[in-house]
DNA sequence: TTTACATATTCCCATATGAGCATGTAATGT
DNA sequence: ACATTACATGCTCATATGGGAATATGTAAA
């Protein structure tokens, strides 16, 4: 098998640099194409295709406006992303506790090894 | 040019399914390959490559007991992704209010909406 | 040393990509 | 009707991928 799709979800739309930039720029309110292209400086069948994807995925919202057509981020389809970065928060609160407390220890006394605690496991296996 | 490394950055690396479920196994503490292989029902191959990845975006951290390697994530390689996700907080809150008092405002007044946003939609023009 | 165990790496391959360029299409202006 | 604007799509191509199978590496036990 090959690499997942682009489309597949948000997590393979945002792997690409350039979407995430176009995702950012269309955050506030929707703008047509040719104002990303020149923002952005990318060539205007590259912000097409791009666009494309995002809004395979629902991270963008297309309006027509006449000739032109108005994206906008769809802010609500970043959301699976943040909870799942989320779920990881605990752990990295508890790395920096351990090593903070492990500095302080050294300091204290020389080598003064504790038993980690674990804040909870999943079941193994 | 071709789709960016998946070792390029944590985007791109986490855009894997198998591997944001082998960070996810990860998080609690570090647990050798063959559990991996284990508990999640993947080739250890498989599991060596993705592992490979994880280590060289920093997402998970390795170390040698005997002849065995236990790898942990290492949530902080996260927190870049879940900062980058907040910055949309703000914008999908927004967007709820706004459905919020469309929904309000269509109930006082016993009209019928049409525009339902549909996440799965993949409408055309 | 020989053997068994635990991981890592290599090779092959179908598939997907993104950039650049050309072309197609729809809406507007004259 | 014709030209122009604003996007979208189609094309080729170099490159990266992940799965499977086979193999290599490294450590420990017999």
């Amino acid at each position: 098998m090959a690499r997942a799709s682009t489309t597949s979800d948000a997590f393979n739309a945002i792997a690409e640099p350039r979407r995430r930039e176009i995702l950012s720029y269309l955050a506030g309110d929707e703008r047509p194409v040719g104002e990303i292209v020149a923002a952005l400086g990318l060539e205007q069948p590259s912000v097409s295709k791009h666009l494309r994807v995002l809004r395979d995925v629902g991270l963008v919202r297309m309006r027509c406006q006449g000739r032109q057509k108005l994206y906008r981020t769809n802010a609500e389809a970043i959301r699976p992303l943040h909870e799942w970065t989320e779920t990881f928060e605990r752990y990295w609160q508890h790395q920096l506790n351990r090593v903070k407390e492990l500095a302080e220890a050294t300091v204290r006394q020389g080598s003064t090894v504790l038993k980690t605690p674990n804040p909870n496991q999943k079941e193994k296996s």
